[in-house]
RNA sequence: GGGGGAAUUCCCGAGCGGCCAAAGGGGGCAGACUGUAAAUCUGUUGUCAGUGACUUCGGUGGUCCGAAUCCACCUUCCCCCA
């Protein structure tokens, strides 16, 4: 099967300039095309992975990616589905995410003999002359036609600034450099980049009267539409050192049934013919489709054994048993305990499962508090030292969260 | 440049000079029900302390016994006019 129906097989496909044309480019050449990534945070996050998915299967059939870091758009700050205006970034900042989002790349794209690219806009949009750049891009860009795209248009009424607006423009000079320096003919994107796609499309015929095309992917969106990867830590990051394998594992985990199919299709290699035996499934046994989105997408993103480690201490977790093995551990200091005792509350508080003591003691007053298998009653509960002595003490709070404390 | 308005706790958004740690909603957390799902219902949501204390309402000063609420200045944002 050619590489472009199974995009479509597997619904990843939003928007493209040419369906056809793509098609048989991509089935008769070798392409190359690009793909960027704005630098506005120090990782990468799910929704990048699913560019990165694409430009991995793209290099394996035989083409040529060029990543784009937006180390000159980034300065600038891309509207399309933003509501607020960007925070504007030090270049220092910017370099740095930079670095970082090379660094986990690297994991997924071959770099080696030219085989994919790794450029950064900065090196030709930082320099551009002003005047220079409106004339040479200014008249080819109607403000008419660019206020109806629906990335200013939602703009209008919250505000948008001139800084913003040009981020279109400096986008589509990026496809048009590309193109004369790489001979680069496709870009593709999340679908909210699809105005700045064809803002490049257009560019490149009107300039250099040459057809390249655009193809934008869809957004990872829950089935009610709303932005999937949201934590309460801002996003699902792909750094472990952000979101920690296990928390990653377990927000595919989780995952709400009616998306753990789409899910399936947009984030993992798995085969469509396999992913079809988990669309029959239904009702509670829908947990095996999830356990196994869990581990297919960590093992992607973290590799196999934390993986299997992340799959291992959720189900010695969920599916009672217990091995604590893989559990968030906290050691305890002989000065933590006060005349040999250590209240349950502050043990919760050394451990980061409540943010203050209130918070803690209103946990344990609901009665979502266990120490081993035993409920806590009294919010002033405390162990003695002694009952460290003789190995680990493992507290629950709620149901999903586990913390091993030792001494 | 001229005129008008706004800044409130994680977000949105009420807020009379004392009854305001501040309505309501969202989100979060916990409990019940479940399938580690969704929906629903309940509780909770500044910090510390066992009925009290302390720190919050853009910033800095001031008025007052007492200020989120009044005054001055500053900062930022929005709107109208040019």
């Amino acid at each position: 099967m050619s590489l472009f129906r199974e995009f479509i097989d597997r619904g990843m496909i939003a928007q493209s300039t040419n369906a056809e044309a793509i098609e048989k480019m991509l089935d008769n050449e070798k392409v190359t095309f690009y793909i960027g990534f704005d630098p506005t945070a120090d990782s990468l996050h799910i929704g990048h992975f699913i560019q990165l998915k694409i430009m991995a299967h793209m290099q394996r059939a035989g083409h040529r990616p060029i990543a784009i870091f937006g180390g000159g758009t980034a300065m600038i700050g891309d509207p399309s589905g933003k509501n607020d205006m960007r925070r504007i970034m030090s270049v220092e900042e910017i370099e740095s995410n930079i670095a970082k989002f090379k660094r986990q790349m690297s994991r997924f794209i071959d770099v080696s003999d030219g085989k994919a690219l790794f450029l950064n806009n900065g090196d030709w949009l930082r320099d551009l002359n002003y005047i220079q750049f409106l004339r040479d891009i200014g008249p080819h860009f109607s403000v008419n036609r660019m206020l109806t795209a629906e990335c200013y248009k939602s703009r209008l009424e919250k505000g948008l600034t001139f800084l913003e607006f040009n981020y279109m423009l400096m986008q589509s000079y990026d496809f048009y450099k590309l193109y004369n320096d790489y001979g680069c003919r496709l870009e593709f994107g999340g679908d909210d980049q699809w105005s700045n796609i064809i803002g490049g499309v257009e560019l490149i015929r009107r300039k250099c009267q040459a057809e390249v095309y655009g193809l934008t992917f869809k957004l990872l969106l829950t089935s009610e539409g709303k932005k999937m990867g949201k934590t309460e830590k801002g996003a699902l990051w792909l750094d472990p050192e952000k979101t920690t394998p296990y928390e990653f594992f377990q927000y595919w985990r989780n995952i709400d049934d009616a998306d753990v199919i789409n899910c399936m299709k947009m984030l993992t290699f798995m085969p469509l013919d396999e992913i079809a035996v988990y669309e029959k499934m239904s009702g509670s046994e829908l947990n095996k489709a999830k356990e196994k989105l869990a581990y297919e997408v960590t093992a992607l993103i973290h590799g196999e054994e934390e993986a299997i480690k992340a799959l291992e201490s959720a189900r010695s977790v969920f599916a009672g048993s217990g091995s604590s093995e893989n559990m968030p551990t906290t050691q305890l200091e002989e000065s933590d305990f006060i005349d040999g005792k250590i209240s349950v509350a502050d043990m919760m508080l050394k451990a980061k499962l409540a943010p203050s003591k209130g918070e803690a003691k209103r946990l344990i007053t609901q009665g979502g508090v266990f120490v081993g298998d035993e409920k806590v009653t009294s919010f002033d509960a405390a162990l003695e030292h002694s009952a460290f002595e003789s190995g680990e003490i493992i507290i629950k709070k709620g149901k999903k969260t586990y913390h091993k404390f030792t001494i």
